[in-house]
DNA sequence: CTAATAGTGTCTATTAGACAGTATGTT
DNA sequence: AACATACTGTCTAATAGACACTATTAG
């Protein structure tokens, strides 16, 4: 058989997004949520003390998805988590120290899970996205170091309304991992309103207010409260039980609904 | 730098979806439009003789688009076409031969633009597929040979609505290509719900009955008439052109709204 | 009492489905 | 005339947005 005829890393870089709640100032009011991505500072050339995507190098008896699995343990602690694969990344030059093809996936976490202390070097970051035009400017920040930069939307230059995002501004994020990470969060908005994967992203039981915050959040955008729970009334069973989340009315807690992909 | 430690070949899998349109016995009907794959005969081991999705060997100046582009144009003489990066499939026994990642893309073709005669080997085959409960019967011909099996709906075992397709009998198709193809098949009905990549299928100009042959033909589902004209009537322009398609009444011809995806 | 969220109900606007009815060509 | 599709219009059903109103708690 051919061989390769190249010298060739095979890697995997990984997207963990997490959804945390932090107490408010106004004790009366619901804790905030916030959408964030792990982040990893390099310790070595190329690219050494900028921040990059967790990942590592695919062994040879592993697919890319196990090495993944791997590599969001080793950071998380967690297995059984959602992860999706979102592409191929094989510029020629996208590593100076030669070929790498680097598959990246997707997971989705609920960073209450977490109990483990991250590894050394790992960080999460707050991710902000605002939008104007076409242009988007992305800030990601873990209370001490910011990282910024921005993106044009191009439509692609084929028959169709879907669109590329370029990044039109240098970041603090190693290779093209600036690239990988918007990508990942409009592959993420696309899912969040065609798939119930923001279930992953949820508690085992959480209040529907809960539940629409991670919507806008995540979509960037105000949502109406009666018609919310009319649409995701078929996607959660609610419990006997309530909660207090703050200064007012208690709400009953509800869970993921298993047994509304049946009966499409 | 570390090296890859193992050997391994780099390929593309290309998925060339097209559709043409052939006469109808009944003089007075419409052509039958068509939807098809571009499938080649194997003529050496592994799957001597069985049927295979047109790739090959990425180079190392190469990217896996670049690769794919270069197989598309060898195989149907066309450039500039719609292409989408699918997947990476790297399963460790893939191909009996050794550790083999492919890449595979989907692009979309109007038959008729097909000018050139096929390479020696390559071959259309219309897709037909047939649903019941969950399963689906895919069944691929060309006029001669027949290629069928089936395809099993799961549910993914984390919280979402999404699914798997596993292939539950044997086909003349050779490594994971039977796989690739449903996924593709599933990944192509999904975006002509959501976004206008259906106009890379058709001509420059088509008439909204052709059109609308084309999604029912993708969807598998007859659409209401008026209500397909409504929804799609801020994606095309209409010309001052009328075309005679059958023993009835004449049809304007129209174009693709490149101006439409400027409105959203 | 007030602030803040939980939860319900209702009116309206938009969109999708069903289907009748007219138009216009070929055979 | 019969057939087949082109195209329009209209009624109804389903869905989404706006928003008011009631409930319930902490402070």
């Amino acid at each position: 058989m051919k061989k390769i005829k190249f010298n060739v890393a095979y890697t995997t870089d990984l997207l963990i997004f997490g959804i945390d709640s932090r107490k408010n100032a106004n004790t009366r009011s619901l804790p905030v949520k916030h959408f964030s991505i792990l982040l990893v500072k390099r310790d070595k050339e190329p690219f050494v003390d900028k921040w990059c995507l967790p990942g590592g190098f695919i062994e040879s008896g592993e697919t890319s998805k196990i090495a993944s699995d791997r590599v969001l343990t080793k950071e998380t602690g967690l297995t059984n988590v959602y992860m999706q694969q979102l592409s191929v990344n094989d510029a020629v030059n996208r590593d100076p120290r030669g070929r790498v093809i680097s598959v990246s996936y997707m997971a989705l976490i609920d960073r209450t899970l977490l109990v483990e202390k991250l590894q050394e070097n790992a960080c999460w970051f707050d991710i902000c996205i605002t939008e104007e035009n076409n242009f988007y400017h992305i800030v990601l920040t873990n209370g001490e170091e910011t990282i910024n930069y921005d993106v044009k939307k191009i439509p692609i230059d084929i028959k169709s309304d879907e669109y590329n995002y370029e990044v039109t501004s240098q970041s603090n994020l190693a290779f093209d991992h600036a690239k990988l990470i918007i990508d990942g969060i409009m592959e993420l908005r696309n899912k969040v309103n065609n798939t119930d994967i923001v279930f992953n992203l949820m508690p085992e039981k959480f209040t529907i207010g809960e539940l629409k915050q991670v919507y806008e959040l995540l979509l960037n955008k105000k949502l109406v409260n009666s018609a919310f729970r009319r649409t995701i009334a078929d996607k959660v069973i609610l419990t006997e039980e309530m909660v207090q989340t703050g200064g007012h009315r208690p709400s009953v807690l509800c869970q993921y609904n298993e047994e509304n992909l049946k009966n499409k």
